[in-house]
Parts: C-alpha cells; structure tokens; sequence
DNA sequence: GGATTTATACTCAATGTGAGCATAATAAAG
DNA sequence: CTTTATTATGCTCACATTGAGTATAAATCC
C-alpha cells in the first residue's frame, strides 16, 4: 500500500535524564560522534511488540545501558519534525529510502549521578539561565545586543524579546527556557541553527555549548517542565537522598530554577506543606548542625501532591 | 532489516476539538461505526513526507475534514499503547501483519461549533466531572460506592480515592480529571475496561457515554489540560467571539472547569491583569445592559501572557 | 575565647483572596 | 407608571499569604 508506506515511521525515545551534582543540574550525554563533537542525549528505537507502552521501553533502556535507578519519568513532548537534521549543509543525506523519526522525549530524574564524565551539566549548554549569581554577563554583553539588532524595527519580533528575555523592560520568568532558546535558533544565534541550515555562516560567539540534532531544544524542554513543575509538585524529592538537610532542598531547588531563594520563607513553605519529616538525626558540618529530614510521602506517588510553593521574591528584575 | 522492521510504525494524530455551545463544552465527534454506536474523536494519519511538522499534519486535516477554524492547538499525549484494542474480547485482531499505532493526542479550540450533531457535551461523557449545580448526584449513588467496595481494605487504592475523589475526606480537585477516569478504567466502571478486556462482564451502570478505542482518555486528558491552563493562562479568549460581555467570560470559564465562580471577584482578575478593554459597545439583554469587551491582545500569540488566577473560593467539598 | 558559619524562631508590613453588601440600569409584569 | 425581576457594577472587610527582614542559637575554625 503506497499510503502505509509514506505513513511509516520509526520512533526513537530521547530521555533528559536529569540530576544534581553539588550545586550544578545535570544531564546524562552520550558521546560525540559528529565531527562537531558536539555530545547528544541518549535515546533508543522503541520496539512495539516488545514493549506495551513508551514508558516500559524507556525504562528498559535506560537500565540496560545506564544501569541507573530512574524513579520519576514523564513524557515531555514528541517532535515529528526531526528531519531537520537532512536540511543540514553538512553533506549528503544518509539515510537509505528517507526513512522517517519521530522522536518522544523524555525527562527522568535521578538520585545519583555516578560516573561525572558522561554528565553534562546544565548551565555549560544555557549559561543565560543560571541567575543565582546576578545576571548572567553573557546577556548583556552577546545575546541581548544581537537579538536587538535581529528584531530592529519588528514589532512582532520586540514584543517576543520582551515576552521571553524579559527586555527592556520586563521580569526574567526562569519557566521559558525553551522559549528563549527557540527565539535565539531563529536568530540564528544558537550554533544548532547553522547545522541545521538555517543560516549560512557559522555564529562567532559560542553561546552554550551545543548538542546533537534537536537535543539541546529537548534538553531546553525538560528545564521549562521541571522548573514549572517544581512549583506545584513535590519532584525535588526525586533528586534528594533519603535523608537530607532543609538547606540542602534549598540548594537543589535553586540550582534547578537558577535563582535564589529566602531562605527562610523556603522553609516556611516546607513545613507549611507537610512534605517532610523528621529523623530525629543531625547533620555534621561546619556551623550549627541542621536536623535531618526525610520525605513524608516516599511510599506514595509524588504525583498529584500537594506541592510545593517557592517563595521566588518581587525584585526578580536586574 | 528485521529490526527495522519491528520498530516501524504508523503515527495517528487525534484531535479533541473543544469548543463551547450556550453554557456546555463541546467536543467534535466524528459518527459511530462500531456495532456498540460509540462516538470517537476525529483522527488522522501523520504523512511525514508531506508534513514537515505534526502540528502542521493536523491542521491539515482539520481543515480540509472540518472546515473548522482552529486558532490554538496544543499537543497533549502520545500514546504508545493503543494496541489495547486487539487485547479486547470483541472478536480477532482485524490488523493485517500487526501493524502498530502510536497515536499522537492534540487538544484544538475553536470559536464557533457549526452543525450541532456532530459536537458532543463533555458532561455527557464525564457526568461526575460538572459540579455547577452542587455536587453531581452519580458520584454519591453510584461511582463512590462501587470504588469504595473495590478499594476495600488495600491501603494504597484508598489512598488514590481520597487523592483523585477527594473521599472521604479531602476536597474535589476539578485538574483531577485524567487521573478520576484512569482509577473507575481501573475499577472495571467505565464500558472501555470491559471492551479492552479487562473485565469480563460488562458493567450495568453507565457511568457516562463511551467512546472509541482511547478516545475518552484522550478527552479527559484535554480536559485535565485546559482546566489546568485556564488558571495560569489567558485561553478562554480562545473560546470567545471577537466582543463579549465579563459574563459571557465567566460562563465559558465555569462551563469548562464545571463549577461556580465568585462574580465580582473573576472580574477583579480580569480587570488586574488587563487582559481586556472596552468595545465603547453595550450588549442588550434581560436586565441591565453589559459592556462589550474585546481581548486586549488578539493580535499576539496568548502563549506567554500573564494569564487569568481563577477565584476557586475555600469550601469546595459539598 | 572570639570569629565565623549555619540553623532556626519570630515579626511586620504589603498584598492578595474569599465573601459579602449595596447600588445602578435595564426589561417585563401588573 | 409603578413594581418586580434580572443583570451589572462599585465597594468593604476580615483573613491568609507572602516578601523581607531582625534576632538568637549552636556548632566549628583559628
């Protein structure tokens, strides 16, 4: 059947398996191949018949080839239009009789983070998204000139610069990562949009280090979604040992939004929710030791909890 | 390729089209086939080679199927499991060589709903779901009970009662919808768990009109989606024709969240958020004439704008 | 022992929210 | 033409939440 044909297509399941490593997010990366040597996410074909759903395949590869103890898992948002990748300048089209992908991807979180080296963290590929030490310079000193110059006189495209980078004029909101990475590709201010042809001379500037195909864009994907669940939903707990200090989910949280927090309202917003409890234990370190705490509802589904309010502060505007 | 083989399939895209007609949420149905006469969601397959975007293959479809005017489209799920259908005891597997559908699930908005037959009422479908005159009366008689009786002393079901149905002792959570309809397919309560085979007898009560293959999941997913993104985003203009009175606002917002706002207080947020001005425009009607408003920002995407906090009110456990 | 560091208790003003009363402007009823 | 029903709109007020800070406690480092 001609229509089958045109209509067939093979599913990869990408995964931005996320955790924290001291005070830094990171992300599991696979090895660059490319000549780029750009490093990608990993992903894996999803088989039909061996798996009865999207979820099961995910995690069958990730515990073959990760070996990793995956609790949370949620799907986060399925491209189709991949094939980018063969508009490329970057030479022939490979792949024998236009065989089409569709990628589903993924964001997991993850406990631990063994081997540093196959995670890549965060901030190196979104510097402009870590604001716990001020404003990022490289805002103001690359990305916001070029993307003035690239709006000029555009109403449509001011307005987006406003909406997403919060210039001039409004507050940096920490949930459009994805947004902002995808007004910069556009631009052609990201070097995916050069490998993709978008634009035909490769960008100067190196903002953030870039990944394979669309993954940096999934990868941006999974920090919106995280960041934004984190306000509602108790998903830190997802990343923290089984028994931590409050401050230390005060430092996971505010490496994930890229933002401080006050420290003590953050509390008062823990207690206030009920998600933690007690062991009766302290911590040793420097400074006055701090109880430790587990979570409260480490049986249950961390779904559909109450959540987590964070105290994010008015004057978010630097 | 043998493992080319296995790992190729067919994408369907389905569409929950949600509009709303007098004060009821509609959703475009396409006729039933089936000899059970259950309504489904229009679909269609994805083509890659003439789409380069999904979300370009769906309205597509939509457009030329529908003559529909589609503004806002947002892709809600991928299902990679609907292979359910050929676990069901409705008969043999009809699908020629097994050929496997991940079916991609989109929620559509749509201003006008032209001919009414082919336009379903959400509540028809999830009567437990409308709370606008008090508490429906088949949660109490009919779908409480039996959940009750299934859960019995298993303490983690109990637990997801109290979550999803807020019972015995918690309030009703109107974003809750997915997960209300998972727990009573769960339970053997909805017609699907019986077609899909996983219970034997088909249940007396009818707990709703059923649909399709996953259709329902789909539509409680757009459902859960919508209420969700009506308290942070501003989609209700979505819904509405180019002028409207705040009262028409309200009734399309109470409509699709299926309970009763505070007047005086939904028109504060409105007014806070400046997400409306006045026409100059009066309408005419029973009582005291409304002003006509228009949404302040029609021109512009609605993503990213500030967006409407819905008053919810404190006692919403009947 | 004093400086430093971290933890925790408590305060207070500003704002936001839930709930309600009061009044205005129209059409329909008598 | 007056009353009544109906809808729109202005306003108040108590209460909860939040942002931002001060004060104090308990440990380590030197």
């Amino acid at each position: 059947m001609d229509k089958n044909h045109t209509a067939s297509v093979l599913i990869d399941l990408s995964a931005a398996i996320v955790s924290v490593r001291g005070d830094q997010p990171v992300c599991l990366t696979v090895p660059d191949v490319s000549e780029y040597q750009t490093p990608g996410l990993p992903f894996g074909p999803f088989y039909p018949d061996r798996h009865r759903t999207m979820e099961i395949g995910l995690r069958q590869w990730v515990i073959e080839q990760t070996a990793l103890d995956i609790g949370y898992v949620e799907q986060l948002y399925t491209f189709g239009d991949r094939g980018r990748r063969s508009e490329g300048p970057e030479g022939a089209d490979n792949q024998n009789e236009e065989e089409h992908i569709v990628s589903v991807g993924y964001l997991a979180l993850s406990k631990q983070c063994p081997q540093p080296d196959q995670w890549s963290e965060w901030y190196k590929h979104f510097p402009w998204e870590d604001w716990r030490n001020g404003r990022p310079n490289i805002l103001n000193q690359q990305i916001i000139p070029y993307l003035e110059a690239w709006s000029g006189s555009d109403e449509f495209r001011r307005h987006r610069l406003q909406q997403v980078f919060g210039f001039p004029d409004k507050a940096w909101n920490d949930e459009f990562v994805l947004d902002r990475y995808e007004l910069m590709y556009e631009a052609g201010l990201v070097w995916e949009a050069y490998a993709d042809g978008r634009q035909k001379e490769k960008i100067s500037a190196q903002n953030g280090i870039a990944m394979q195909l669309d993954h940096r864009r999934i990868l941006a994907t999974a920090m919106s979604r995280l960041r934004a669940k984190l306000k509602y939903r108790p998903v830190v707990f997802e990343l923290m040992p089984s028994a931590f200090t409050l401050t230390q989910v005060q430092k996971t949280t505010e490496a994930i939004l890229g933002a401080i927090l006050h420290k003590q309202n953050f509390r008062r917003q823990l207690a206030k929710n009920e998600l933690v409890e007690p062991t009766g234990q302290m911590s040793k370190a420097r400074g006055r030791p701090a109880e430790l705490f587990k979570f409260k509802h480490d049986e249950n589904q961390s779904t559909n909890l109450p959540g987590l309010r964070i105290p994010l502060g008015k004057s978010r505007n630097f």
